[in-house]
DNA sequence: ACTCCTCCGTACGCGACCGTATGGCTTGTC
DNA sequence: GACAAGCCATACGGTCGCGTACGGAGGAGT
């Protein structure tokens, strides 16, 4: 009965369970011990890699935000801007593919720990980036700078406030989703 | 040098404590032992009052929630129904001095461990009933049962992701709140 | 084959927290 | 003022997570 030799492990490897730990259990399941289970192996390896938990955790953070950034950026260069591309951008930010994958999850989790030295200047980032790009389309479909800030601040305590209510009270979300776009998008918009 | 005789300590008083400690920090700051030091006192008294530490939770989740109703029914039955009462009600959620709160603070700290077996039927009442009533004031409106639903729902996730906002990343809270609730107003009820 | 470097396993000390045991102080009661 | 009951402090055993120490396995180069 032969083992095959057990691929090591890299840093990428490490960072990338980190993040999905810290998607299903927030800041306090990035435990060194719990992480190392889930990739079959031990501390000493990890110790190997990074100095200690903080290092991975900022490497886990690091890269949330590389690939939450990457996406939005994907997810809006191919759309034709106005109205159409708003209705998409919220379409997918509400519908349960997203709210129930690893970056949406992160994002819940990461709010509890908001204060975190680590976390702090992230979020910050990713909400100011969001808030910009979010704002800037109410500003193209006619609305003054102010009240282009306004709306697209609305729009993203909408997509918050949704995403948490579907992860923590998932019974009380809306049944037919389109519907709810709709008002949501009429509400926005008018 | 005489000491005062230390008054003793009531359920009650340990109780308001833990929904202090569960503002602050979550399920995981309702620790025996540092809300004992919070209370100038030690172990010994708690589990005098106490059987365990999931009975200091239920009781602090119970106490919130009893307060969180009390407070919604209190803040609405003395306004005038319409228009004017949806708007009392969402300047009173949105401003800094509510998001601030104890109350609100608890909300957002439970979000996190919303699976809990204790927290999960807690999170789901309260949430229901302020969903039911925030419908309810749509369909006095005019609107028909199903979009006064959305516009309940709408409302709820805004003041959600507002309260997340304001404590998560202060920054981009609203700078003229004022302002923010009339841009509110006018898209929810259009 | 020998050696060095990389990577990992195991054992240990430390601190935080839960729950128990037990003894002492304080308060009310007769 | 004696006695019992209510309330609290201290000490202890157990678990879990962080970080360190150290030794062993395995591949790369000579």
């Amino acid at each position: 009965m032969e083992m095959p030799p057990r691929q090591r492990l890299t840093v990428d490897d490490w960072t990338a369970a980190a993040v999905t730990a810290l998607a299903d259990g927030g800041l306090a399941a990035v435990a060194v011990e719990s992480v190392a289970a889930g990739l079959r192996t031990t501390k000493g390896s990890f110790y190997w890699h990074f100095a200690n938990r903080d290092a991975l955790l900022a490497a886990a953070l690091q890269r949330w935000e590389r690939t939450e950034t990457e996406d939005v950026i994907a997810r809006v260069d191919d759309l034709p801007a106005g109205l159409a591309r708003l209705r998409m951008l919220l379409t997918a930010a509400l519908r349960h593919e997203y709210t129930a994958s690893t970056g949406a999850r992160v994002e819940l989790a990461l709010q509890p720990t908001a204060a975190h030295p680590l976390v702090a200047p992230v979020l910050e980032r990713v909400t100011r980036r969001r808030l910009d790009y979010l704002s800037a389309q109410f500003a193209e479909l006619g609305f003054g700078p102010d009240e282009a800030r306004r709306r697209g601040l609305l729009a993203y305590t909408v997509y918050l406030g949704h995403a948490q209510l579907a992860h923590a009270t998932p019974s009380a979300a809306p049944a037919d989703l389109p519907a709810y776009v709709d008002t949501v998008i009429s509400a926005l918009a008018c």
